[in-house]
RNA sequence: GCGGUCGUAGCUCAGAGGCCAGAGCCCCGGAUUGUGGCUCCGGUAGUCGCGGGUUCGAAUCCCGCCGACCGCCCCA
């Protein structure tokens, strides 16, 4: 294996055969959530390290260890995106998109960058839809956004979801709650597992879902954010269950959620599968009133969530994928037919025909046959006869009849024969 | 970063100390002259992940490294 250079651990190439599947999400995602108003955007997978810091948290474990960082050669200090928010945020605020106060609906695809161990559903370069809405500070915003990613949900045939729902509060909320966590769990420091003892202090949240069955017990009354909610969070939140419940989506409130960015406020969610294995999360999201301002921008509420293309994919009905056929395989079967043979695959272009002009040669029986492993629904055959009769030779490869034809009617004739 | 399982042809895998390392799929060619799919025949292809060690002899046993997968952690 000299010479031979691996891929970078945790990041995969897509190969044609898995390509289709992408395309398709892609384009389902893309017409669903322009149906919406929702408009594409694109960034750049590279940003100054601080946008990260700042807006996902310093504590965090994304930004903590596992983001791409480095210098450039010019000593800015630059980080791959490890997530779409933040980027698209600073894109629509370097734009002025908020002048004016506007309402804007941005949607954006592509690949994201956090340096995990990779395992099944995680992957170090890994591809999210995101969507991001600014402007309307209401529960119908988040409720609309919802029904907006089960929609698309749905559409992909997404099977065993449930979907998770939690308020975080407002900044102030969740400080004092913070405060009364801690006291609650220092007084059970020594029922807790090691790496729970440590997140105490940094990061009391996280020790409510640890999975350690001793830290589950003593955690199991622990105070919850949602009893802190100020006024209008708590009434947020009520709006937000009320408006589920009327348009019939059925949902669990899970007072541990907690997410692992520390901009969101007020609602999050996560829809988990049970089809998946320990990375069951497929979108999550929620609500980010404090962000734009956080980043520079105007005081602009704003609701967003983002869907995990793998794991969808994983998740995925492969047989509703259309697959796309190859119309025409057209055969010069020797050198003095190549030339009308090549005219003829452009004509057949002209028509809007897929044609697979056939190089290399070969025997007519090997030249068929791999008219055959392509899929192909009609040869063109052009040989001696052929080009002394100034014709071709169309064969159906599904019904194997074939039928001689003008040239210039070899367009037609193709036509004819799909389906 | 931690733990477990596993690395043999392009792919899926068999071989578990001893004839030149095997099968299926794929690919290529053939089964009379210009006709695919089914069948049959033949063929190409592997420094058995890499490096050391044990042994008369290692794909097979031992050690190290690398990689993949699954789980922890974390999240999409």
């Amino acid at each position: 294996m000299a010479g031979k250079i691996r891929p970078v651990r945790g990041m995969n190439d897509i190969l044609p055969d898995q390509t289709r599947a992408w395309q398709y999400l892609e384009d389902r995602a893309r017409r669903i959530l322009e149906t919406y108003g929702y408009r594409e955007i694109r960034f750049p997978h590279l940003e100054h390290l601080e946008l990260f810091a700042r807006s996902i948290g310093e504590d965090t474990d994304i930004v903590e260890k596992e983001m791409y960082t480095f210098a450039d050669s010019g000593g800015e200090v630059l980080a791959l995106r490890p997530e779409g928010t933040a980027g698209c945020v600073r894109a629509a605020i370097s734009a002025g998109l908020f002048r004016g106060g506007g309402a804007h609906r941005l949607y954006y695809l592509g690949p994201m960058f956090r340096h995990e161990r990779p395992q099944k559903g995680r992957y170090r370069q890994f591809h999210q839809v995101g969507v991001e809405a600014f402007g309307p500070p209401g529960p119908d915003l988040d409720v609309e956004q919802i029904l907006m990613a089960q929609r698309l949900l749905q559409d992909l045939g997404v099977p065993g979801l449930t979907l998770h729902l939690n308020s975080l509060g407002q900044p102030e909320d969740r400080r004092a709650y913070r405060g009364e966590l801690i006291a609650y769990l220092e007084e059970r420091r020594g029922r807790l597992c090691d790496t729970c003892r440590d997140r105490i202090q940094r990061s009391p949240l996280r020790v409510l879902d640890c999975k350690v069955a001793s830290c589950q017990e003593a955690v199991a009354s622990a105070p919850v954010i949602t009893d802190y909610l100020g006024e209008a969070s708590r009434a947020h939140f009520e709006r937000v269950q009320a408006l589920l419940q009327e348009a019939g989506i059925r949902f669990v409130h899970d007072p541990k959620l907690v997410r692992g960015l520390d901009y969101y406020t007020d609602t999050v969610y996560e829809w988990t599968s049970d089809h998946l294995g320990a990375q069951d999360t497929v979108v999550a999201g929620g609500r980010y009133d404090g962000l734009v301002a956080e980043l520079g921008g105007p005081a602009t509420p704003a609701a967003g969530f983002a869907l995990g293309i793998e794991r969808l994919l994983a998740l995925m009905d492969s047989a509703q994928i259309p697959t796309e056929g190859l119309d025409a395989f057209v055969a010069p079967l020797d050198e003095r037919a190549q030339s009308v043979a090549l005219e003829l695959s452009e004509t057949l272009r002209d028509e809007g025909l897929s044609a697979w002009y056939h190089s290399g040669g070969g025997s007519l029986k090997s030249q068929l046959k791999k008219a055959d492993r392509l899929g192909a629904a009609v040869a063109v055959l052009l040989g001696d006869q052929e080009l002394a009769e100034g014709t071709v030779t169309v064969r159906d490869l599904v019904q194997g009849e074939q039928e001689a034809v003008p040239r210039d009617r070899a367009p037609q004739a193709v036509a004819d024969r799909l389906g």
